[in-house]
RNA sequence: GGGCUUGUGGCGGAAUCGGCAGACGCAGCGGACUUAAAAUCCGCGUCCCCAUUGCGGGGAGUGUGGGUUCGAAUCCCACCGAGCCCA
């Protein structure tokens, strides 16, 4: 027998003598994580880079993080779970003989760093550099492979000149719906300048409303015209305006009772010129091009839900020479159409409200005041409902409120008048901003005119034993004249076809998704390569005025004001030699707003590819090579997207929290497509596959005044909790600030090592559930470790264990399992269960007074993606110089799968009554023989008729016997 | 209100295709080692009933109630609870 001398290692050779504890796994770690950076053994070259003769011929994987946002209290334990994970996969995906990118970088515009400037006057840059530096070295120490030179932040100028420059592609690009794009689809971004040459040459018609040819038009039409196409835009909306603050806020920033959701002020629905982006033309494709995505189907699902696609249709509304449009998606009910409802911002309203009430008209349709006229009526409601959100008016849609406008329309269908209405439970944002109102088949409808007494005409006729209330079912059509007896579907066909041969409308596609609003009233985000000439117009910089800086500035507040019409002063408005900007003798003024957080993390992921390039966003040449991919795997050398054969996504596999769903989810790929449609990417989606994980949740304790107190210096007494000696309740949620039960990773560091963190979080459960954290349950990881340190390392005499020497047939028929379980698992990303089996085997070896360099080289190398320190520091104990991180995983020999003998479970009447021996793989009649044989199955049997005998092999023997 | 997800020991979870429920870990209990403790190792470990000197045996059991099946944690229906998204 051979016992190797593992080589002495200087760095290790005093404090990892004998017992893997806190000391020996922080001095283990520390040296490697030392030697990983001095050997810059996670850079990862690109094609044609030094040191990527290495990686040719094999496939390429790009695994990636969702981009995080460097806050200023640090990492909490449950941030990194999603980081450990595609650190294991990765590692283990180069062990599997793949080209691995995966880097990490920072999404560091934003409000923490903005109000810290505002509150503190230090420069935004300042503290967000800080809070990235404090973050990249929590994460390094987590001992995470991300290749250091790719590490990239959103506010570096050399970031966000690129983020500049694609605004620029964008607002420089149409949407050509006929064009096909390069996946084979219709439907393409196309250049601007495209466009203008087709009006100009006469080739295209000019909007509808527009005379003579395009050589006449003014330059005011001209560009209103063109912008009019643009993929970004200026346009007037509706915006969540709060003086107080001085900027737009987002729907979800604004409470359910119409108030900044931080501090607390009022908020204003008020129109506002905003850049948007035209997300609305690729609403077909960003629904299509779901469906191949390896994504989660509830996430798909949010998507869809969120992009809205129904099919309906246009109908026009006679009234008083007016034409008001509807869109619906029961045009079958129009004969049920009894009234009108237009939402109280619709340009209609002010036009069509009449100056006197028409005679008999009810008393409660004149609103609060009855002896108000029409247009007081009107104007009083229309004051009521701007004071509301949008997410109020919806919660409130219980609660039906309107008055009528005094005008009536006519339903094309019947040729009858139908009055119209305001109410606030219409939206202008959805469809045309003007419904007709069919309350027997709708049940909002039904409330409204419940509360109106209008009257209800059934249109679908109703089960017999149906209610009184509103009948969405399906059902044959009734009092619909030509309808009257199709079915709903039929009678939508009908009907469509009706409105188009008689003019009254035409059938129509209507999605939910609205476009995007992309302008912010603040600094610290990325400035809008825009300038405005002498009569407002907006310009885009030429690409050699790039990047646009932001200029210093003292003050970072955005002008605050009580007065609600007060116009927004964005802060970049105070650098006033900023402001203005010379461009060939003529003078422009900047736009003042800045872009979105959401900005920079739509195309971060590409930016890691090709980090340093200062001519190019991207080169063509990487981009291809980490972007696309051929469906079965393997290197791929194509230079064009075929969707026969390639993946329609980039990334492999993209891992993050749920909470980006949708919005970040929805305006990446967005974006991304429009850079598809231009030629500058090579896939049509920018994530192939995605994986939510979820979140790690711990327990939060509430004083009596139900304010959350530290949850770490909660003591438990009898099943009973005390904060400072008042007892305190318990609740559960989502590990963070807000409810004061975050756990630094820190603490763990000191009293585990990270590879014990490392492997808690994942052995915690599936990686796509919450679970809470229980600090109590990291020893059982711990003590996992020590056991296989003790397996290398004899815990009395600290003489190494490893021999020269074959396992036993059991042992490595054990361990071959165990590759298979570790090997199958990974793919999917079930950890725990690798783990479970790595713990099971690791368990088999603990009686052995010796382990076989066979086994202890296989047990390392599937340990060393989860924890790659203490991993490393076996293998060079193991004799080696190399990396284990490159080192082949272990290769299973199926021979060692099989067992000989089966230890087969027999049941009588579906239940196990006894186990039996039986040789792998044995037929029905050997099974059963083996089974008769047993003396307990022999006795329950006898007497009884064996009716049937049901045999799965190697599962199990059920008798039907009575 | 609608949609999606989910419910398994004291706790986290496993059972991946309808085939031995509770792998693995935590906590707990018992034992070995020790003067003692820690650490370590070995064993026990859902509930009820029968038997008990010891070995053992039976029944129920995966939120609740039903169904399909030789067989259900797994499939179907209804209900209850939790979480998320939309309203």
């Amino acid at each position: 027998m051979t016992t190797n001398t593992p080589p002495q290692s200087a760095a290790t050779s005093e404090s990892a003598g004998e017992r893997y504890d806190a000391s020996a796994a922080n001095a283990i770690e520390s040296k490697w994580q030392q030697r990983w950076e001095q050997r810059r053994s996670f850079v990862t070259p690109n094609p044609g880079e030094p040191g990527f003769e290495k990686f040719q011929g094999r496939a390429k994987q790009y695994i990636l993080d969702m981009f995080p946002y460097p806050s200023g209290v640090g990492l909490h334990v449950g941030h990194p779970l999603g980081y450990i994970a595609t650190d294991i996969y990765a590692r283990y995906l180069r062990a599997k003989g793949f080209h691995v990118l995966h880097a990490m970088g920072y999404d560091a515009f934003g409000l923490p760093a903005e109000q810290f400037a505002v509150e503190h006057g230090v420069h935004p840059r300042i503290t967000t550099e800080r809070n990235v530096a404090t973050m990249r070295a929590q994460l390094k120490r987590l001992g995470l492979a991300h290749d250091p030179t790719r590490s990239v932040s959103t506010t570096d100028v050399a970031f966000y000149r690129w983020t500049q420059w694609i605004f620029l592609q964008i607002y420089n690009s149409w949407y050509d719906p006929m064009a096909t794009n390069p996946a084979g689809t219709s439907g393409k971004a196309r250049p601007i300048d495209d466009l203008i040459a087709e009006f100009a040459s006469g080739k295209r018609a000019l909007p509808q409303g527009c005379s003579g040819t395009w050589q006449r038009l003014s330059e005011d039409d001209r560009h209103a015209i063109i912008d009019g196409y643009r993929l970004a835009y200026l346009a007037e909306v509706p915006v969540n305006w709060c003086p107080a603050l001085g900027t737009v806020l987002a729907n979800e920033e604004v409470t359910a009772d119409g108030r900044s959701e931080r501090g607390n002020h009022p908020v204003y629905k008020r129109p506002m010129k905003q850049w948007m982006m035209r997300i609305t033309a690729y609403a077909e494709r960003l629904l299509d091009d779901l469906e191949p995505l390896s994504w989660p189907e509830s996430t798909k699902l949010m998507q869809r839900n969120w992009i809205g696609r129904s099919e309906g249709a246009y109908i026009d509304f006679p009234a008083n020479g007016e034409t008001i449009r509807v869109f619906t998606t029961r045009p079958d009910t129009l004969f049920g159409a009894t009234y009108m409802v237009l939402a109280p911002e619709h340009p209609l309203v002010a036009k069509l409200t009449t100056d006197a009430w028409p005679g008999g008209t009810h008393e409660m349709w004149k609103g609060d005041n009855p002896s108000a006229t029409p247009r007081e009526a009107v104007a009083a409601y229309r004051r009521f409902a701007e004071g509301k959100s949008e997410v109020q008016r919806q919660a409130d849609a219980k609660e039906k409120t309107g008055v009528f406008i005094g005008a009536y329309a006519t339903n094309p269908a019947t040729g009858k008048p139908i009055p119209i209405f305001i109410a606030d439970y219409v939206l202008m944002a959805y469809g045309t901003g003007a419904i007709m109102a069919v309350p027997a088949q709708d049940e909002r409808d039904w409330e409204f005119a419940k509360a109106f007494e209008l009257p209800i005409v059934r249109t679908v006729r109703p089960p017999d034993d149906f209610g009184d209330e509103a009948f969405v079912g399906d059902g044959p059509a009734m009092n619909s004249g030509f309808l009257d007896g199709l079915h709903v579907a039929d009678a939508k066909k009908e009907m469509i076809a009706w409105l188009e041969q008689n003019g009254h409308g035409q059938g129509t596609t209507n999605y939910k998704l609205r476009d995007w609003l992309f302008s912010r009233q603040r600094y610290w985000g990325e400035p809008f390569p825009i300038v405005y000439d002498i009569d407002g117009h907006p310009i885009a910089l030429p690409e050699s005025e790039l990047p646009v800086e932001l200029p210093p500035l003292d003050d970072f507040t955005p002008a605050a004001s009580d007065d609600p019409n007060a116009p927004p002063q964005p802060p970049l408005g105070r650098a006033k030699d900023w402001i203005d900007v010379e461009i060939n003798g003529k003078t422009y003024r900047r736009e003042l707003n800045t872009m979105p957080q959401w900005a920079g993390s739509c195309w971060y992921y590409l930016r890691y590819l090709d980090p340093n390039d200062d001519q190019c966003f991207v080169d063509p040449n990487i981009e291809r090579y980490w972007m696309l991919s051929a469906r079965g795997g393997g290197a791929c050398t194509a230079t064009h997207f075929n969707p026969a054969i390639h993946h329609i996504g980039g990334v492999d596999l993209y891992v993050g929290g749920v909470e980006h769903a949708v919005l970040h989810l929805l305006y990446a790929r967005f974006w991304h497509k429009v850079l598809f449609d231009l030629g500058h990417v090579s896939t049509p989606e920018p994530f192939g596959r995605l994986f939510n994980q979820g979140y790690i949740q711990a327990f939060a304790y509430t004083d009596q005044r139900g304010v959350y107190v530290p949850a770490e210096e909660v003591e438990e007494r009898n099943g009973q909790y005390f904060y400072k000696g008042k007892e305190v309740s318990r609740s559960y949620g989502k590990m963070g600030k807000s409810l004061k039960n975050a756990l630094t990773p820190d603490d763990i560091f000191a009293e585990y090592g990270c590879d014990t963190l490392r492997l808690y979080e994942m052995y915690m459960g599936p990686l796509e559930q919450s679970k809470p954290w229980n600090t109590r349950d990291i020893i059982g990881s711990h003590r996992f470790l020590q056991r296989v340190w003790r397996n290398f390392v004899d815990a009395e005499t600290g003489q190494w264990k490893v021999v020269d020497e074959p396992p036993s047939d059991d042992i490595r028929r054990a361990m071959h399992k165990t590759i298979a379980k570790v090997d199958e698992d990974m793919h999917a990303l079930r950890f725990n269960t690798s783990i479970a089996a790595l713990i099971e085997f690791n368990n088999a070896l603990v009686p052995l007074t010796n382990l076989p360099r066979e086994v202890a080289e296989a047990l390392v190398k599937m340990l060393a993606p989860f924890v790659p320190h203490l991993a490393a520091e076996l293998w060079e104990r193991l004799g080696y110089q190399s990396d284990v991180m490159y080192e082949p995983f272990p290769s299973v020999d199926p021979k060692w799968l099989v067992d000989d003998e089966i230890e087969m479970p027999v049941q009588i009447m579906g239940k196990l009554r006894a186990t039996v021996m039986v040789p792998n793989g044995a037929d029905e009649d050997t099974a059963k023989a083996a089974a008769l044989a047993n003396e307990r199955i022999a006795e329950l049997l006898a007497g009884k008729t064996i009716r049937k005998v049901i045999y799965v092999p190697n599962r199990l023997l059920n008798f039907v016997a009575n």
